[in-house]
DNA sequence: CGTCATGGCTAACTATGTTAGCCCCTGGGG
DNA sequence: CCCCAGGGGCTAACATAGTTAGCCATGACG
């Protein structure tokens, strides 16, 4: 995910519209398709430590080494991950927009989507981005719903670290104990929207 | 890091004060403290994936097994640089609440402080913290400052979400080529400031 | 009917964290 | 003076990771 540079016009609906034009994945075999569900699905179940190519073989059934067959590495294998990643959360952030408060709506959307699939989450937007393994475009069309709900790209990139660092604080247990994290959301959401109205 | 649920009074300076009062860090013994050196060279050096014990190990001379002698595993000689990263985090902020500004000041200073480290940044603020392992309070003393610069609790979780989020999104790479993240820095400093009165 | 790509497999290599068990040295008590 | 306890090294070895090499079955197709 990533926020344009656009030094166009604010408000207007620029490039990337609606979110009917998802740049499509990279297209996988069925057989790759199936090793990328299991991926996932030992990913989100058991946590990243339990995402290894022997268990990932194990589940579908053959040896890991016969994986290399369908992916290059371990890493191709997360790069199809990440990928999934990207595409829903985009997906779910373009429908967000569609909102009398698309500031609030597109945080409250990013917050459901993370904490619905942390290790998703995780994979998708911690450490460097294997960008040349990635559709072109995608990340940066996973991005564009923050640019559109705040008219201008700095407040966007300034909306989405928020948003960022809130989720993955919230992910790794950093906040205290008792923390009303609910406040502290729509603490931040107010200080975005006033500032947007210049 | 963490910021405190302070239910107290907003404004005033209550329990944690000015930065004189850094919890002590637990000791090491001096061969300790050197293997801990060394593993903070070795991270920040050539980053977080040659800090392997035996690449440790050969830094000081020694072999792999004897530093177990030392510490009781890997994430122990972590535990120990987190630690570190958190006293010298904290101490940073504490200086930068002293001026016109606060607000502003310690968002520098914290981005300031963690690209100027960031394999320690990220090894301090990514993941689970293993908290058994580290000082009593050292975590949350660390975080006070934005408690002290914003005024209130969940602004100062706002403001550190943001923070982080700018700072761990910058170091992983992930704003787009020509972005001007100054601008963006200092639209989330406007939008938190003028939140902050009210 | 051969042949060649596809997609399995076993064996094995390397790197990593870690444990077991040995040994040397040094300093304090009997 | 000896002894012996423990601190702090060492080698050997294990388990688990990703990954490679090289072999073999199967099925589509000229």
């Amino acid at each position: 995910m990533t926020i344009a540079k656009h030094a166009e016009a604010p408000g207007a609906v620029t490039g990337p519209s609606q979110g009917g034009d998802l740049p499509r994945p990279s297209p996988l075999s069925p057989r790759a398709a199936q090793i990328v569900a299991a991926a996932r699905e030992l990913l989100e179940e058991e946590g990243p430590g339990a995402l290894t190519m022997r268990a990932l073989a194990e589940r579908i059934g053959i040896r890991a080494p016969s994986l290399y067959k369908h992916f290059a590495d371990k890493a191709a294998v997360e790069a199809a991950l990440i990928e999934q990643g990207l595409a829903e959360v985009g997906t779910v952030l373009y429908a967000a927009l569609d909102a009398p408060e698309p500031v609030v709506s597109v945080l409250e959307a990013y917050r459901r989507a993370a904490l619905a699939a942390p290790n998703m989450y995780r994979l998708t937007t911690s450490g460097p981005l294997p960008r040349h393994r990635l559709a072109a475009g995608l990340e940066e069309w996973a991005g564009t719903p923050f640019f559109l709900a705040a008219g201008d790209p700095h407040l966007a990139q300034a909306l989405w670290s928020f948003a960022h660092g809130m989720v993955i604080l919230e992910l790794d247990g950093r906040y205290p104990e008792g923390s009303d994290l609910g406040r502290t959301w729509s603490e931040g959401a107010r200080a975005f929207t006033a500032r947007k109205a210049h």
